[in-house]
DNA sequence: TAGTAACCGAGACGGTACGTCTCGTCTTTAC
DNA sequence: GTAAAGACGAGACGTACCGTCTCGGTTACTA
């Protein structure tokens, strides 16, 4: 019983790095998680099986240090913070759900989201590395409006959150209603009231 | 190019079908779905591989009428109506909590979930036939509360069902946090406090 | 462990029999014996696969009586006897190996070479019914040419037999070198050699 | 349409090769051909079925591989020259009558005279390697006894080969009689009458 | 500046499962 | 009870990938 010695990252070839996470996340989009094979990987990046299985852990780890290496360009996140509070949550919403349905942005997160279904490893890291900044910034966002007393003190801000983007999930996994621009601003309409002091905002 | 003949239902051995989709749903219990083979089904059911591929057009298929063949024993869904609804809210997001955490329910129900991502028909399969009687049910027992005065008459009840849903949902798929009764009660709480016509209920 | 009651000959149907033999025939010449199946002979035969299985034990057995129903047609063997021997000797090679490079005749004749090698029942049945009256029709010959002094008295017929068919059999099944009519002249003067009393004939 | 690149022989495993054809010749004995599977093959050899697939092209090529192989161990083929003709040839149908009947050979032999009939490459494959250096042999033989004097300047020496060989084959693939010893001195005497030069050897 | 150790591309290997095909049996309905 | 029809259990087919394992050949540290 004998253990491999852990790779020396040192001498990892960046170019390779580079030209497996952009081959994975290319077919990917084109073939579909399913229908995604670590041999395709290979031969798109002109690079042996071995250097994929050295470095990477399985199929989905693979594609999500794609999603973060292509992530990594496109800046930080920042929320709109205008003093208006449903202004700015109906247009955190409307650029979710623009996302959402972005084809470009649509198919691999499917992937991912039913990757994590029997992957709780890479449920963590989507959840740390990809949405979790997000919902932190909602977070702050709600923090501050509830500082400025237009959020009743009482309000649990991480169940806040999960009001906010759970509909929207909900929806955009089943399939059961398309995704609009009215529905963000319904949706965020209807959050406010309960989120609301009762006094009028 | 020629289609085959679709397979004559009538000749269709009851036997075969009752005992793959128990192996189907049994096995993916045990193994999970991604390590669920079609031949492993076959195998356990006594059955040859062909009979599953004569009537099914794929794992997803043969699980998802597992479900379906598993619900039809358990009987109608009957929602609470007592006239209190923050009491049957609560009940009602409770009882969904117990089942998503159900180990006998999570594993299947996660594998659908997973597997809707890349198959929209069997997406829409399952919002018609298991999810879609609950949403319903839910619905008519908050138009009956709107009717009632108990919630605003302006609130879109598809909306409202998945502002009760989707919370739910989001923490559950993406496991960002545990799921308790306490959630529940909370959850309902905001909730109506989001539906509620601002009057003392 | 019950055995099957045989199948009631006075109940069956001339029709099928008919439809199945000549559809044996003529796929067998149509793809080969190897790609031959049972379904298929069914299908064009217009006939239940059961109908094939109730009456005959095997596909060989059914392409050996397709060819046995074609024969029948075809009368009985009379052999030159002009007096002549070598003349008579040099038709009879010319003809046979007529009949071996005539491919309606070939691609059948060779399927059933093939699968006497493991089914030594059908081989027999070849030997019995279809090969059979040629030898003996041969061996008829020769001994009456024995009689009439043109053959050695010493000389086993049987073995003589082999010595004028052997050859051709090697090279038509060998394919080591066309079968024409000039071998069928050379072979039949080379045996005459041997089985001549010395004496000029 | 494309063509799968040749594989790359110098990377070929030798111990997976000589696993195959043991165990193909070896199955193909104890199963007859019709009954050999690739995948018993595979099994039996413990490697994996596109090994086979990789390197052959069907179940004949690997069993006629398996032949050639068994073949090179017994080294060349080496036939006696006395100087007495008669003893020579008696002596060359005896053993070639021995071999013919030993279950080790008759088996897999059938087999491949089975095959040849409807793959004319491996009928081509079996003359040139297996069969071709003997019947190369029994022509240098006899031409060596033909400068002798003891055979006719004007007799076709490929013709002569098949009179040796050919009614062996044909007793022996139609099972028409039982090969013997005595058999083979019948059929050398009788085809020395064919060849001779008339005068007493 | 030679040696040497790790990674690299390539691809054969032992396997598993795929989805298809055909087998020979079983079951149903019609005659 | 035979016949046509066709679903059934069984299992081999040839393919696609899996993850592991050699192979030379670079490439970058070490002596």
């Amino acid at each position: 019983m004998s253990t491999r010695p852990p790779p020396d990252a040192t001498r990892r070839s960046e170019r390779a790095r580079r030209a497996i996470l952009t081959a994975a996340v290319d077919l990917v989009a084109e073939v579909g998680y399913a229908n995604l094979t670590i041999e395709a990987i290979a031969a798109r990046a002109g690079v042996g099986k071995q250097t994929i299985y050295r470095w990477w852990r399985s199929k989905g780890a693979v594609v999500f240090d794609g999603f973060l290496f292509r992530q990594e360009v496109g800046g930080d996140i920042t929320l709109p913070d205008t003093g208006d509070l449903r202004a700015d949550l109906t247009t955190l919403l409307r650029s979710t759900i623009d996302d959402l349905v972005d084809p470009r942005v649509e198919a691999p997160y499917r992937a991912l989201n039913a990757e994590i279904q029997h992957d709780p490893q890479l449920a963590s890291d989507l959840v740390d590395h990809l949405l979790g900044p997000l919902l932190e910034a909602t977070r702050q966002r709600l923090r501050s409006a509830q500082r400025a007393g237009q959020i009743a003190a009482d309000v649990d801000l991480n169940l806040a959150v999960e009001l906010l983007y759970g509909p929207i999930y909900h929806r955009w996994l089943l399939r059961t209603a398309p995704l609009t621009a009215g529905y963000a601003e319904a949706l965020a309409a209807l959050v406010l009231r309960a989120l609301g002091t009762g006094s009028s905002t």
